[in-house]
DNA sequence: CGAGATGTCGCGTATTTCGCTACGACCGAA
DNA sequence: TTCGGTCGTAGCGAAATACGCGACATCTCG
């Protein structure tokens, strides 16, 4: 018994909404191989958690009250922590799971799985694998099957198609942008078109939402 | 003990996150007093249950994947279905408490709350009282000492407009927004127009824009 | 009761979106 | 140097959407 319990898996939870914390803490603690060993719903704490607890795994949400979880994966990246991380998101965009990945987490899923795969999930991580549900890896290896390069978000934009995106980001109209930039009308038509491709974009309320994320988050995001 | 099991308070439960509700389900569980008679995630089948069940409790999460737990609220009262109503929400914020009050509700929590705030507020719902966290009970409070009419912003917008509003912020068409919520789409088209009439938007992208804005800043900077 | 607010919808026109095509410039590989 | 790709630019036509108008039934409240 002493020596299984060295032996089990030792998680830490990122995740600011406190009873989702404790299903999640509780999912884990009742599986015989795991412990949760740390929790954190930010990404200070959680930075400082990792590093002093060196867990097996940690489980973070990306959307915390601070600076996004994003951010803790970048840090730990680039403090060349190694600790395989497993996305939780709300977001259900391949968009959001290619930034993950990119950023160096080893899974994507999103709030709305039961509990199996959630486990499932995490036992894939653990193994070494990198898990994603299966409707989300196959949008992203779609676009890499259509050759693609692995440039993902917005990095892929021209300079051209950037500016017409951050326009778009600040709430201008489609006309508006042809005025500011002495285009046609039709001109930053084709570019919306090209970012929604790129972006892989259903339709213009889309595009509207993710540039103004993309804009009210600084370009931080960019990968 | 069967007299004991005789007298369980029944609850029904209506959240559309899997895990969310195994975890509330669980909790419920646990408690010797109560049992889960039945679980919904839409409002459809929650109406139907509830009518059937008559449960004497029901914990609706506001954000539903269809029409939102509001509306579920509303039905009841207009059936005059008598059902004690704790609303579960993600957002912290008193115009979500007083909206719900109004039509009916007996309690506010957010997701943000330990569970046993939950189980503190099932009881009180429980007991006949009116449950709120203190914090947004005394928000609350407050806007009416101060003779109400904060009346700048998304307050002045009617249920169904907010309920639009949000939709538009996650980035929703017209099309998509008049699908989830079984409306006409000029019906929807009508909301856009009344919102952009009392926020004071010039056009569509605008709107949009506002919309993301608001949504994405967790709706904690208005009232 | 009556006025106003609210939820719901339709219509007609103006505007926008969207998918397609196009074309010259440039650039890198064959 | 020719070929294939990308980039900036743009037009066209069908479909979708936005927008301003009106409408009507409830509901609420003074």
């Amino acid at each position: 018994m002493n020596t299984e319990a060295l032996q089990k898996f030792r998680v830490v939870l990122v995740e600011d909404h406190p009873m989702f914390r404790e299903q999640l803490a509780q999912l884990i603690n009742k599986e015989p191989g795991m412990t949760v060993c740390g929790e954190a719903d930010n990404i200070h704490d959680a930075f400082q958690l990792i590093e002093s607890k060196a867990p097996d795994i940690a489980i973070v949400d990306l959307t915390l009250k601070g600076p996004s979880g994003l951010e803790l994966i970048k840090n730990l990246k680039a403090k060349e922590i190694d600790v395989p991380v497993l996305v939780l998101s709300m977001h259900d965009e391949a968009l959001y799971a290619e930034r993950v990945l990119k950023a160096g987490a080893r899974g994507y899923i999103t709030k709305n799985e039961v509990s199996r795969e959630v486990m499932t999930a995490i036992c894939a991580v653990l193994r070494g694998e990198i898990y994603l549900p299966g409707r989300i890896a196959s949008r992203i290896l779609e676009t890499v099957a259509l050759g693609r390069k692995s440039e993902n978000g917005v990095t892929q934009l021209t300079d051209r198609e950037l500016e017409v995106f951050e326009l778009i980001g600040h709430g201008r109209s489609t006309r508006e942008i042809s005025n500011q930039l002495h285009l046609g009308l039709s001109t930053v038509d084709t570019y919306r078109a090209r970012i929604k491709t790129k972006l892989h974009l259903e339709n213009s309320s889309q595009l509207c939402h993710e540039a103004i994320r993309w804009v009210s988050a600084g370009q931080k995001a960019s990968v």
